[in-house]
DNA sequence: GCCAACGTTGGC
DNA sequence: GCCAACGTTGGC
């Protein structure tokens, strides 16, 4: 399994409306990014991302599951563009800021830190865990809840 | 609201 | 294919 983040404006889609949105989940459309899109294209079925709130918030606060691979974009009809969809999955405890990432040195190489534009990013397996940890999900219940 | 960083576009 | 101009993102 890989791990990714997504970032979002929360005023334009939060984590509270990706919880509304259920089980079926939603299209992660509107990215108009290659390199965004190629970590969709790179993304399976289960992989696990962080919701991130971009602008306000600034912070992780939630896991989202990968449920359908990628494929177009329907807000557009520009071949280039497709998205995967992803559903909600379970509320971080502790929502983990990205000052408190910035200050961590084990998440110095995080994209959050070295690549802050990119909106659907990689997350290296510590990197995840690690966010986790600090976000209140020890082991066993990430284990329980996911 | 400002502005730095950076991706994209388009003229040559 | 280079690079200047431009637009957008996103932290502050």
């Amino acid at each position: 399994m890989k791990y990714w983040l997504f970032k979002s404006e929360p005023f334009k889609w939060s984590w509270d409306h990706q919880k509304k949105a259920g089980d079926k989940g939603t299209e992660w459309d509107g990215v108009r990014n290659y390199q965004a899109r190629n970590n969709m294209r790179e993304m399976a079925l289960g992989d696990r991302g962080f919701f991130y709130h971009s602008n306000e918030g600034l912070e992780i606060v939630g896991i989202a599951e990968i449920c359908k691979l990628a494929h177009p974009d329907s807000t557009t009809d520009d071949a280039r563009w497709e998205c995967v969809d992803i559903r909600a999955l379970a509320d971080v405890p502790r929502p983990v800021s990205l000052q408190e990432i910035k200050a961590n040195p084990k998440l110095a190489d995080m994209s959050l830190v070295t690549s802050m534009r990119l909106s659907v990013q990689p997350v290296k397996e510590n990197e995840w865990e690690e966010v986790c940890r600090m976000g209140g999900l020890d082991p066993e219940t990430l284990k329980a809840i996911l």
